[in-house]
DNA sequence: CAGTGGTCTAGACCACTGA
DNA sequence: CAGTGGTCTAGACCACTGT
């Protein structure tokens, strides 16, 4: 019966949610850790790692592991696709393309996106619908310059986000979240009333320094996102 | 020079965003990739393993390893105690407990937090600034069944999330964001006009299978929350 | 300077699972 | 059944950083 980091991660945590080891502690070092607990410092060392990644800990070589006095706690949420996530609701997913123009980008965005203002920008407004109801609105701004392909892209049956995660495998991203007020337009997009509450996600995106695209997200009244953690 | 685990990631993912090892590529395996770097298997796997928690690389036994077809993007937020997030932006914190009263759970509250009804609650409602003005209203609920000591705490002078982390070391939590309008005694609260778009936490702890604790925090307008990932 | 964590290695056994 | 990842071990050297 060999023990496994799994032991030893379990046993530490549950010595810290008892109080057996208060905040703040000095927990023994992991030459010791090994020796009570009968296993290879390799195992007592995984086991605390991913404890330090939780927040619960923290370590500084010479100084030895604390218990953490506040406990970083981490919310993680997975971004996924809009289709994929409304597909995972078991619901059907639709897709429109409302607008797509193309010009030299508006001082906001030029700031935002760090972009020479002779650059060319694509722009796109998209809806996402489940279940045949409005779900969300999608306001699209592309770089031509550092993705040219996207000029000639067609985004009338896909929308540009299954588009871009196939052209650009992996990104660097920028993620908000805030409270905004519906418009006369977007309320009607989203099937609701000026002056709604609106769930807003903006996003920004780069790759290899290049800024490549900037999106925001608007939801229908009363969506909520959540996660456990 | 030998090859750490972080040169074999990074290489990794350079082959993956570089399009070598294009979505749904089968990768080397193990000891192969290890003959290649010419490092130990355990270097690579602790490569590979922190990739695939990324959510980069999709990883079963006997089936090998694959580059992800849709990489599962997820962006981390730290859940900070309000008086550190106020403090660590370098601005003055200051707290004041609004009202506190003791009583049986509303049914939406007894529903949500699975609560007796006959059980007793201790409500508070709380108010934090920042360098002088309104930055979060908090509406908190305790249920006294489950942490009887919490009626007896003294919330006047310090928020009641410190004195539940110092009392509840760990916890399971549930948490959303959702976007909703201020009513006039919001709007009061944190200096605004009613139907202002208030940005919205709200999150439910529970400890040993019990339920802790539900609060709502309700945000300035314009509030945002951002991360990158 | 010395103690602690960070990482690598070479080898081993095992658990899972696709064919 | 056999191939792949999952994990443990014993030992080693090193990087960082309090004292």
């Amino acid at each position: 019966m060999t023990v496994t980091y799994r032991d030893v991660k379990a046993d530490i945590l549950a010595k810290i949610t008892q109080g057996i080891w208060p905040p703040g502690e000095l927990v023994p070092n992991e030459t010791e850790l090994a020796e009570n607990y009968g296993c290879a410092r390799a195992t007592v060392n995984r086991a605390m790692r991913e404890l330090a990644e939780a927040g619960l800990i923290e370590r500084r070589r010479k100084a030895g592991t604390r218990v953490r006095i506040a406990p970083i706690r981490q919310a993680k949420f997975n971004i996924p696709i809009v289709r994929r996530e409304v597909e995972s609701r078991g619901e059907t997913y639709r897709y429109a393309l409302v607008s797509r123009s193309v010009g030299p980008p508006p001082d906001w965005l030029a700031a935002r996106m760090d972009l020479a203002s002779a650059g060319k920008v694509l722009r796109l407004i998209c809806m996402h619908y489940a279940n045949g109801a409005p779900y969300q609105h999608e306001d699209r701004w592309i770089n031509l310059d550092a993705l040219p392909q996207a000029e000639t892209a067609d985004f009338t049956q896909t929308g540009p986000n299954e588009w871009l995660v196939s052209a650009i495998p992996f990104s660097d991203a920028e993620i908000s979240f805030s409270a905004t007020l519906a418009d006369d337009t977007l309320a009607g997009f989203l099937g609701g009333n000026a002056g709604d509450p609106v769930f807003t996600i903006e996003r920004s995106t780069w790759w290899e320094g290049a800024s490549i695209t900037y999106t925001r997200l608007s939801f229908t009244p009363g969506h909520r996102m959540t996660t456990r953690y």
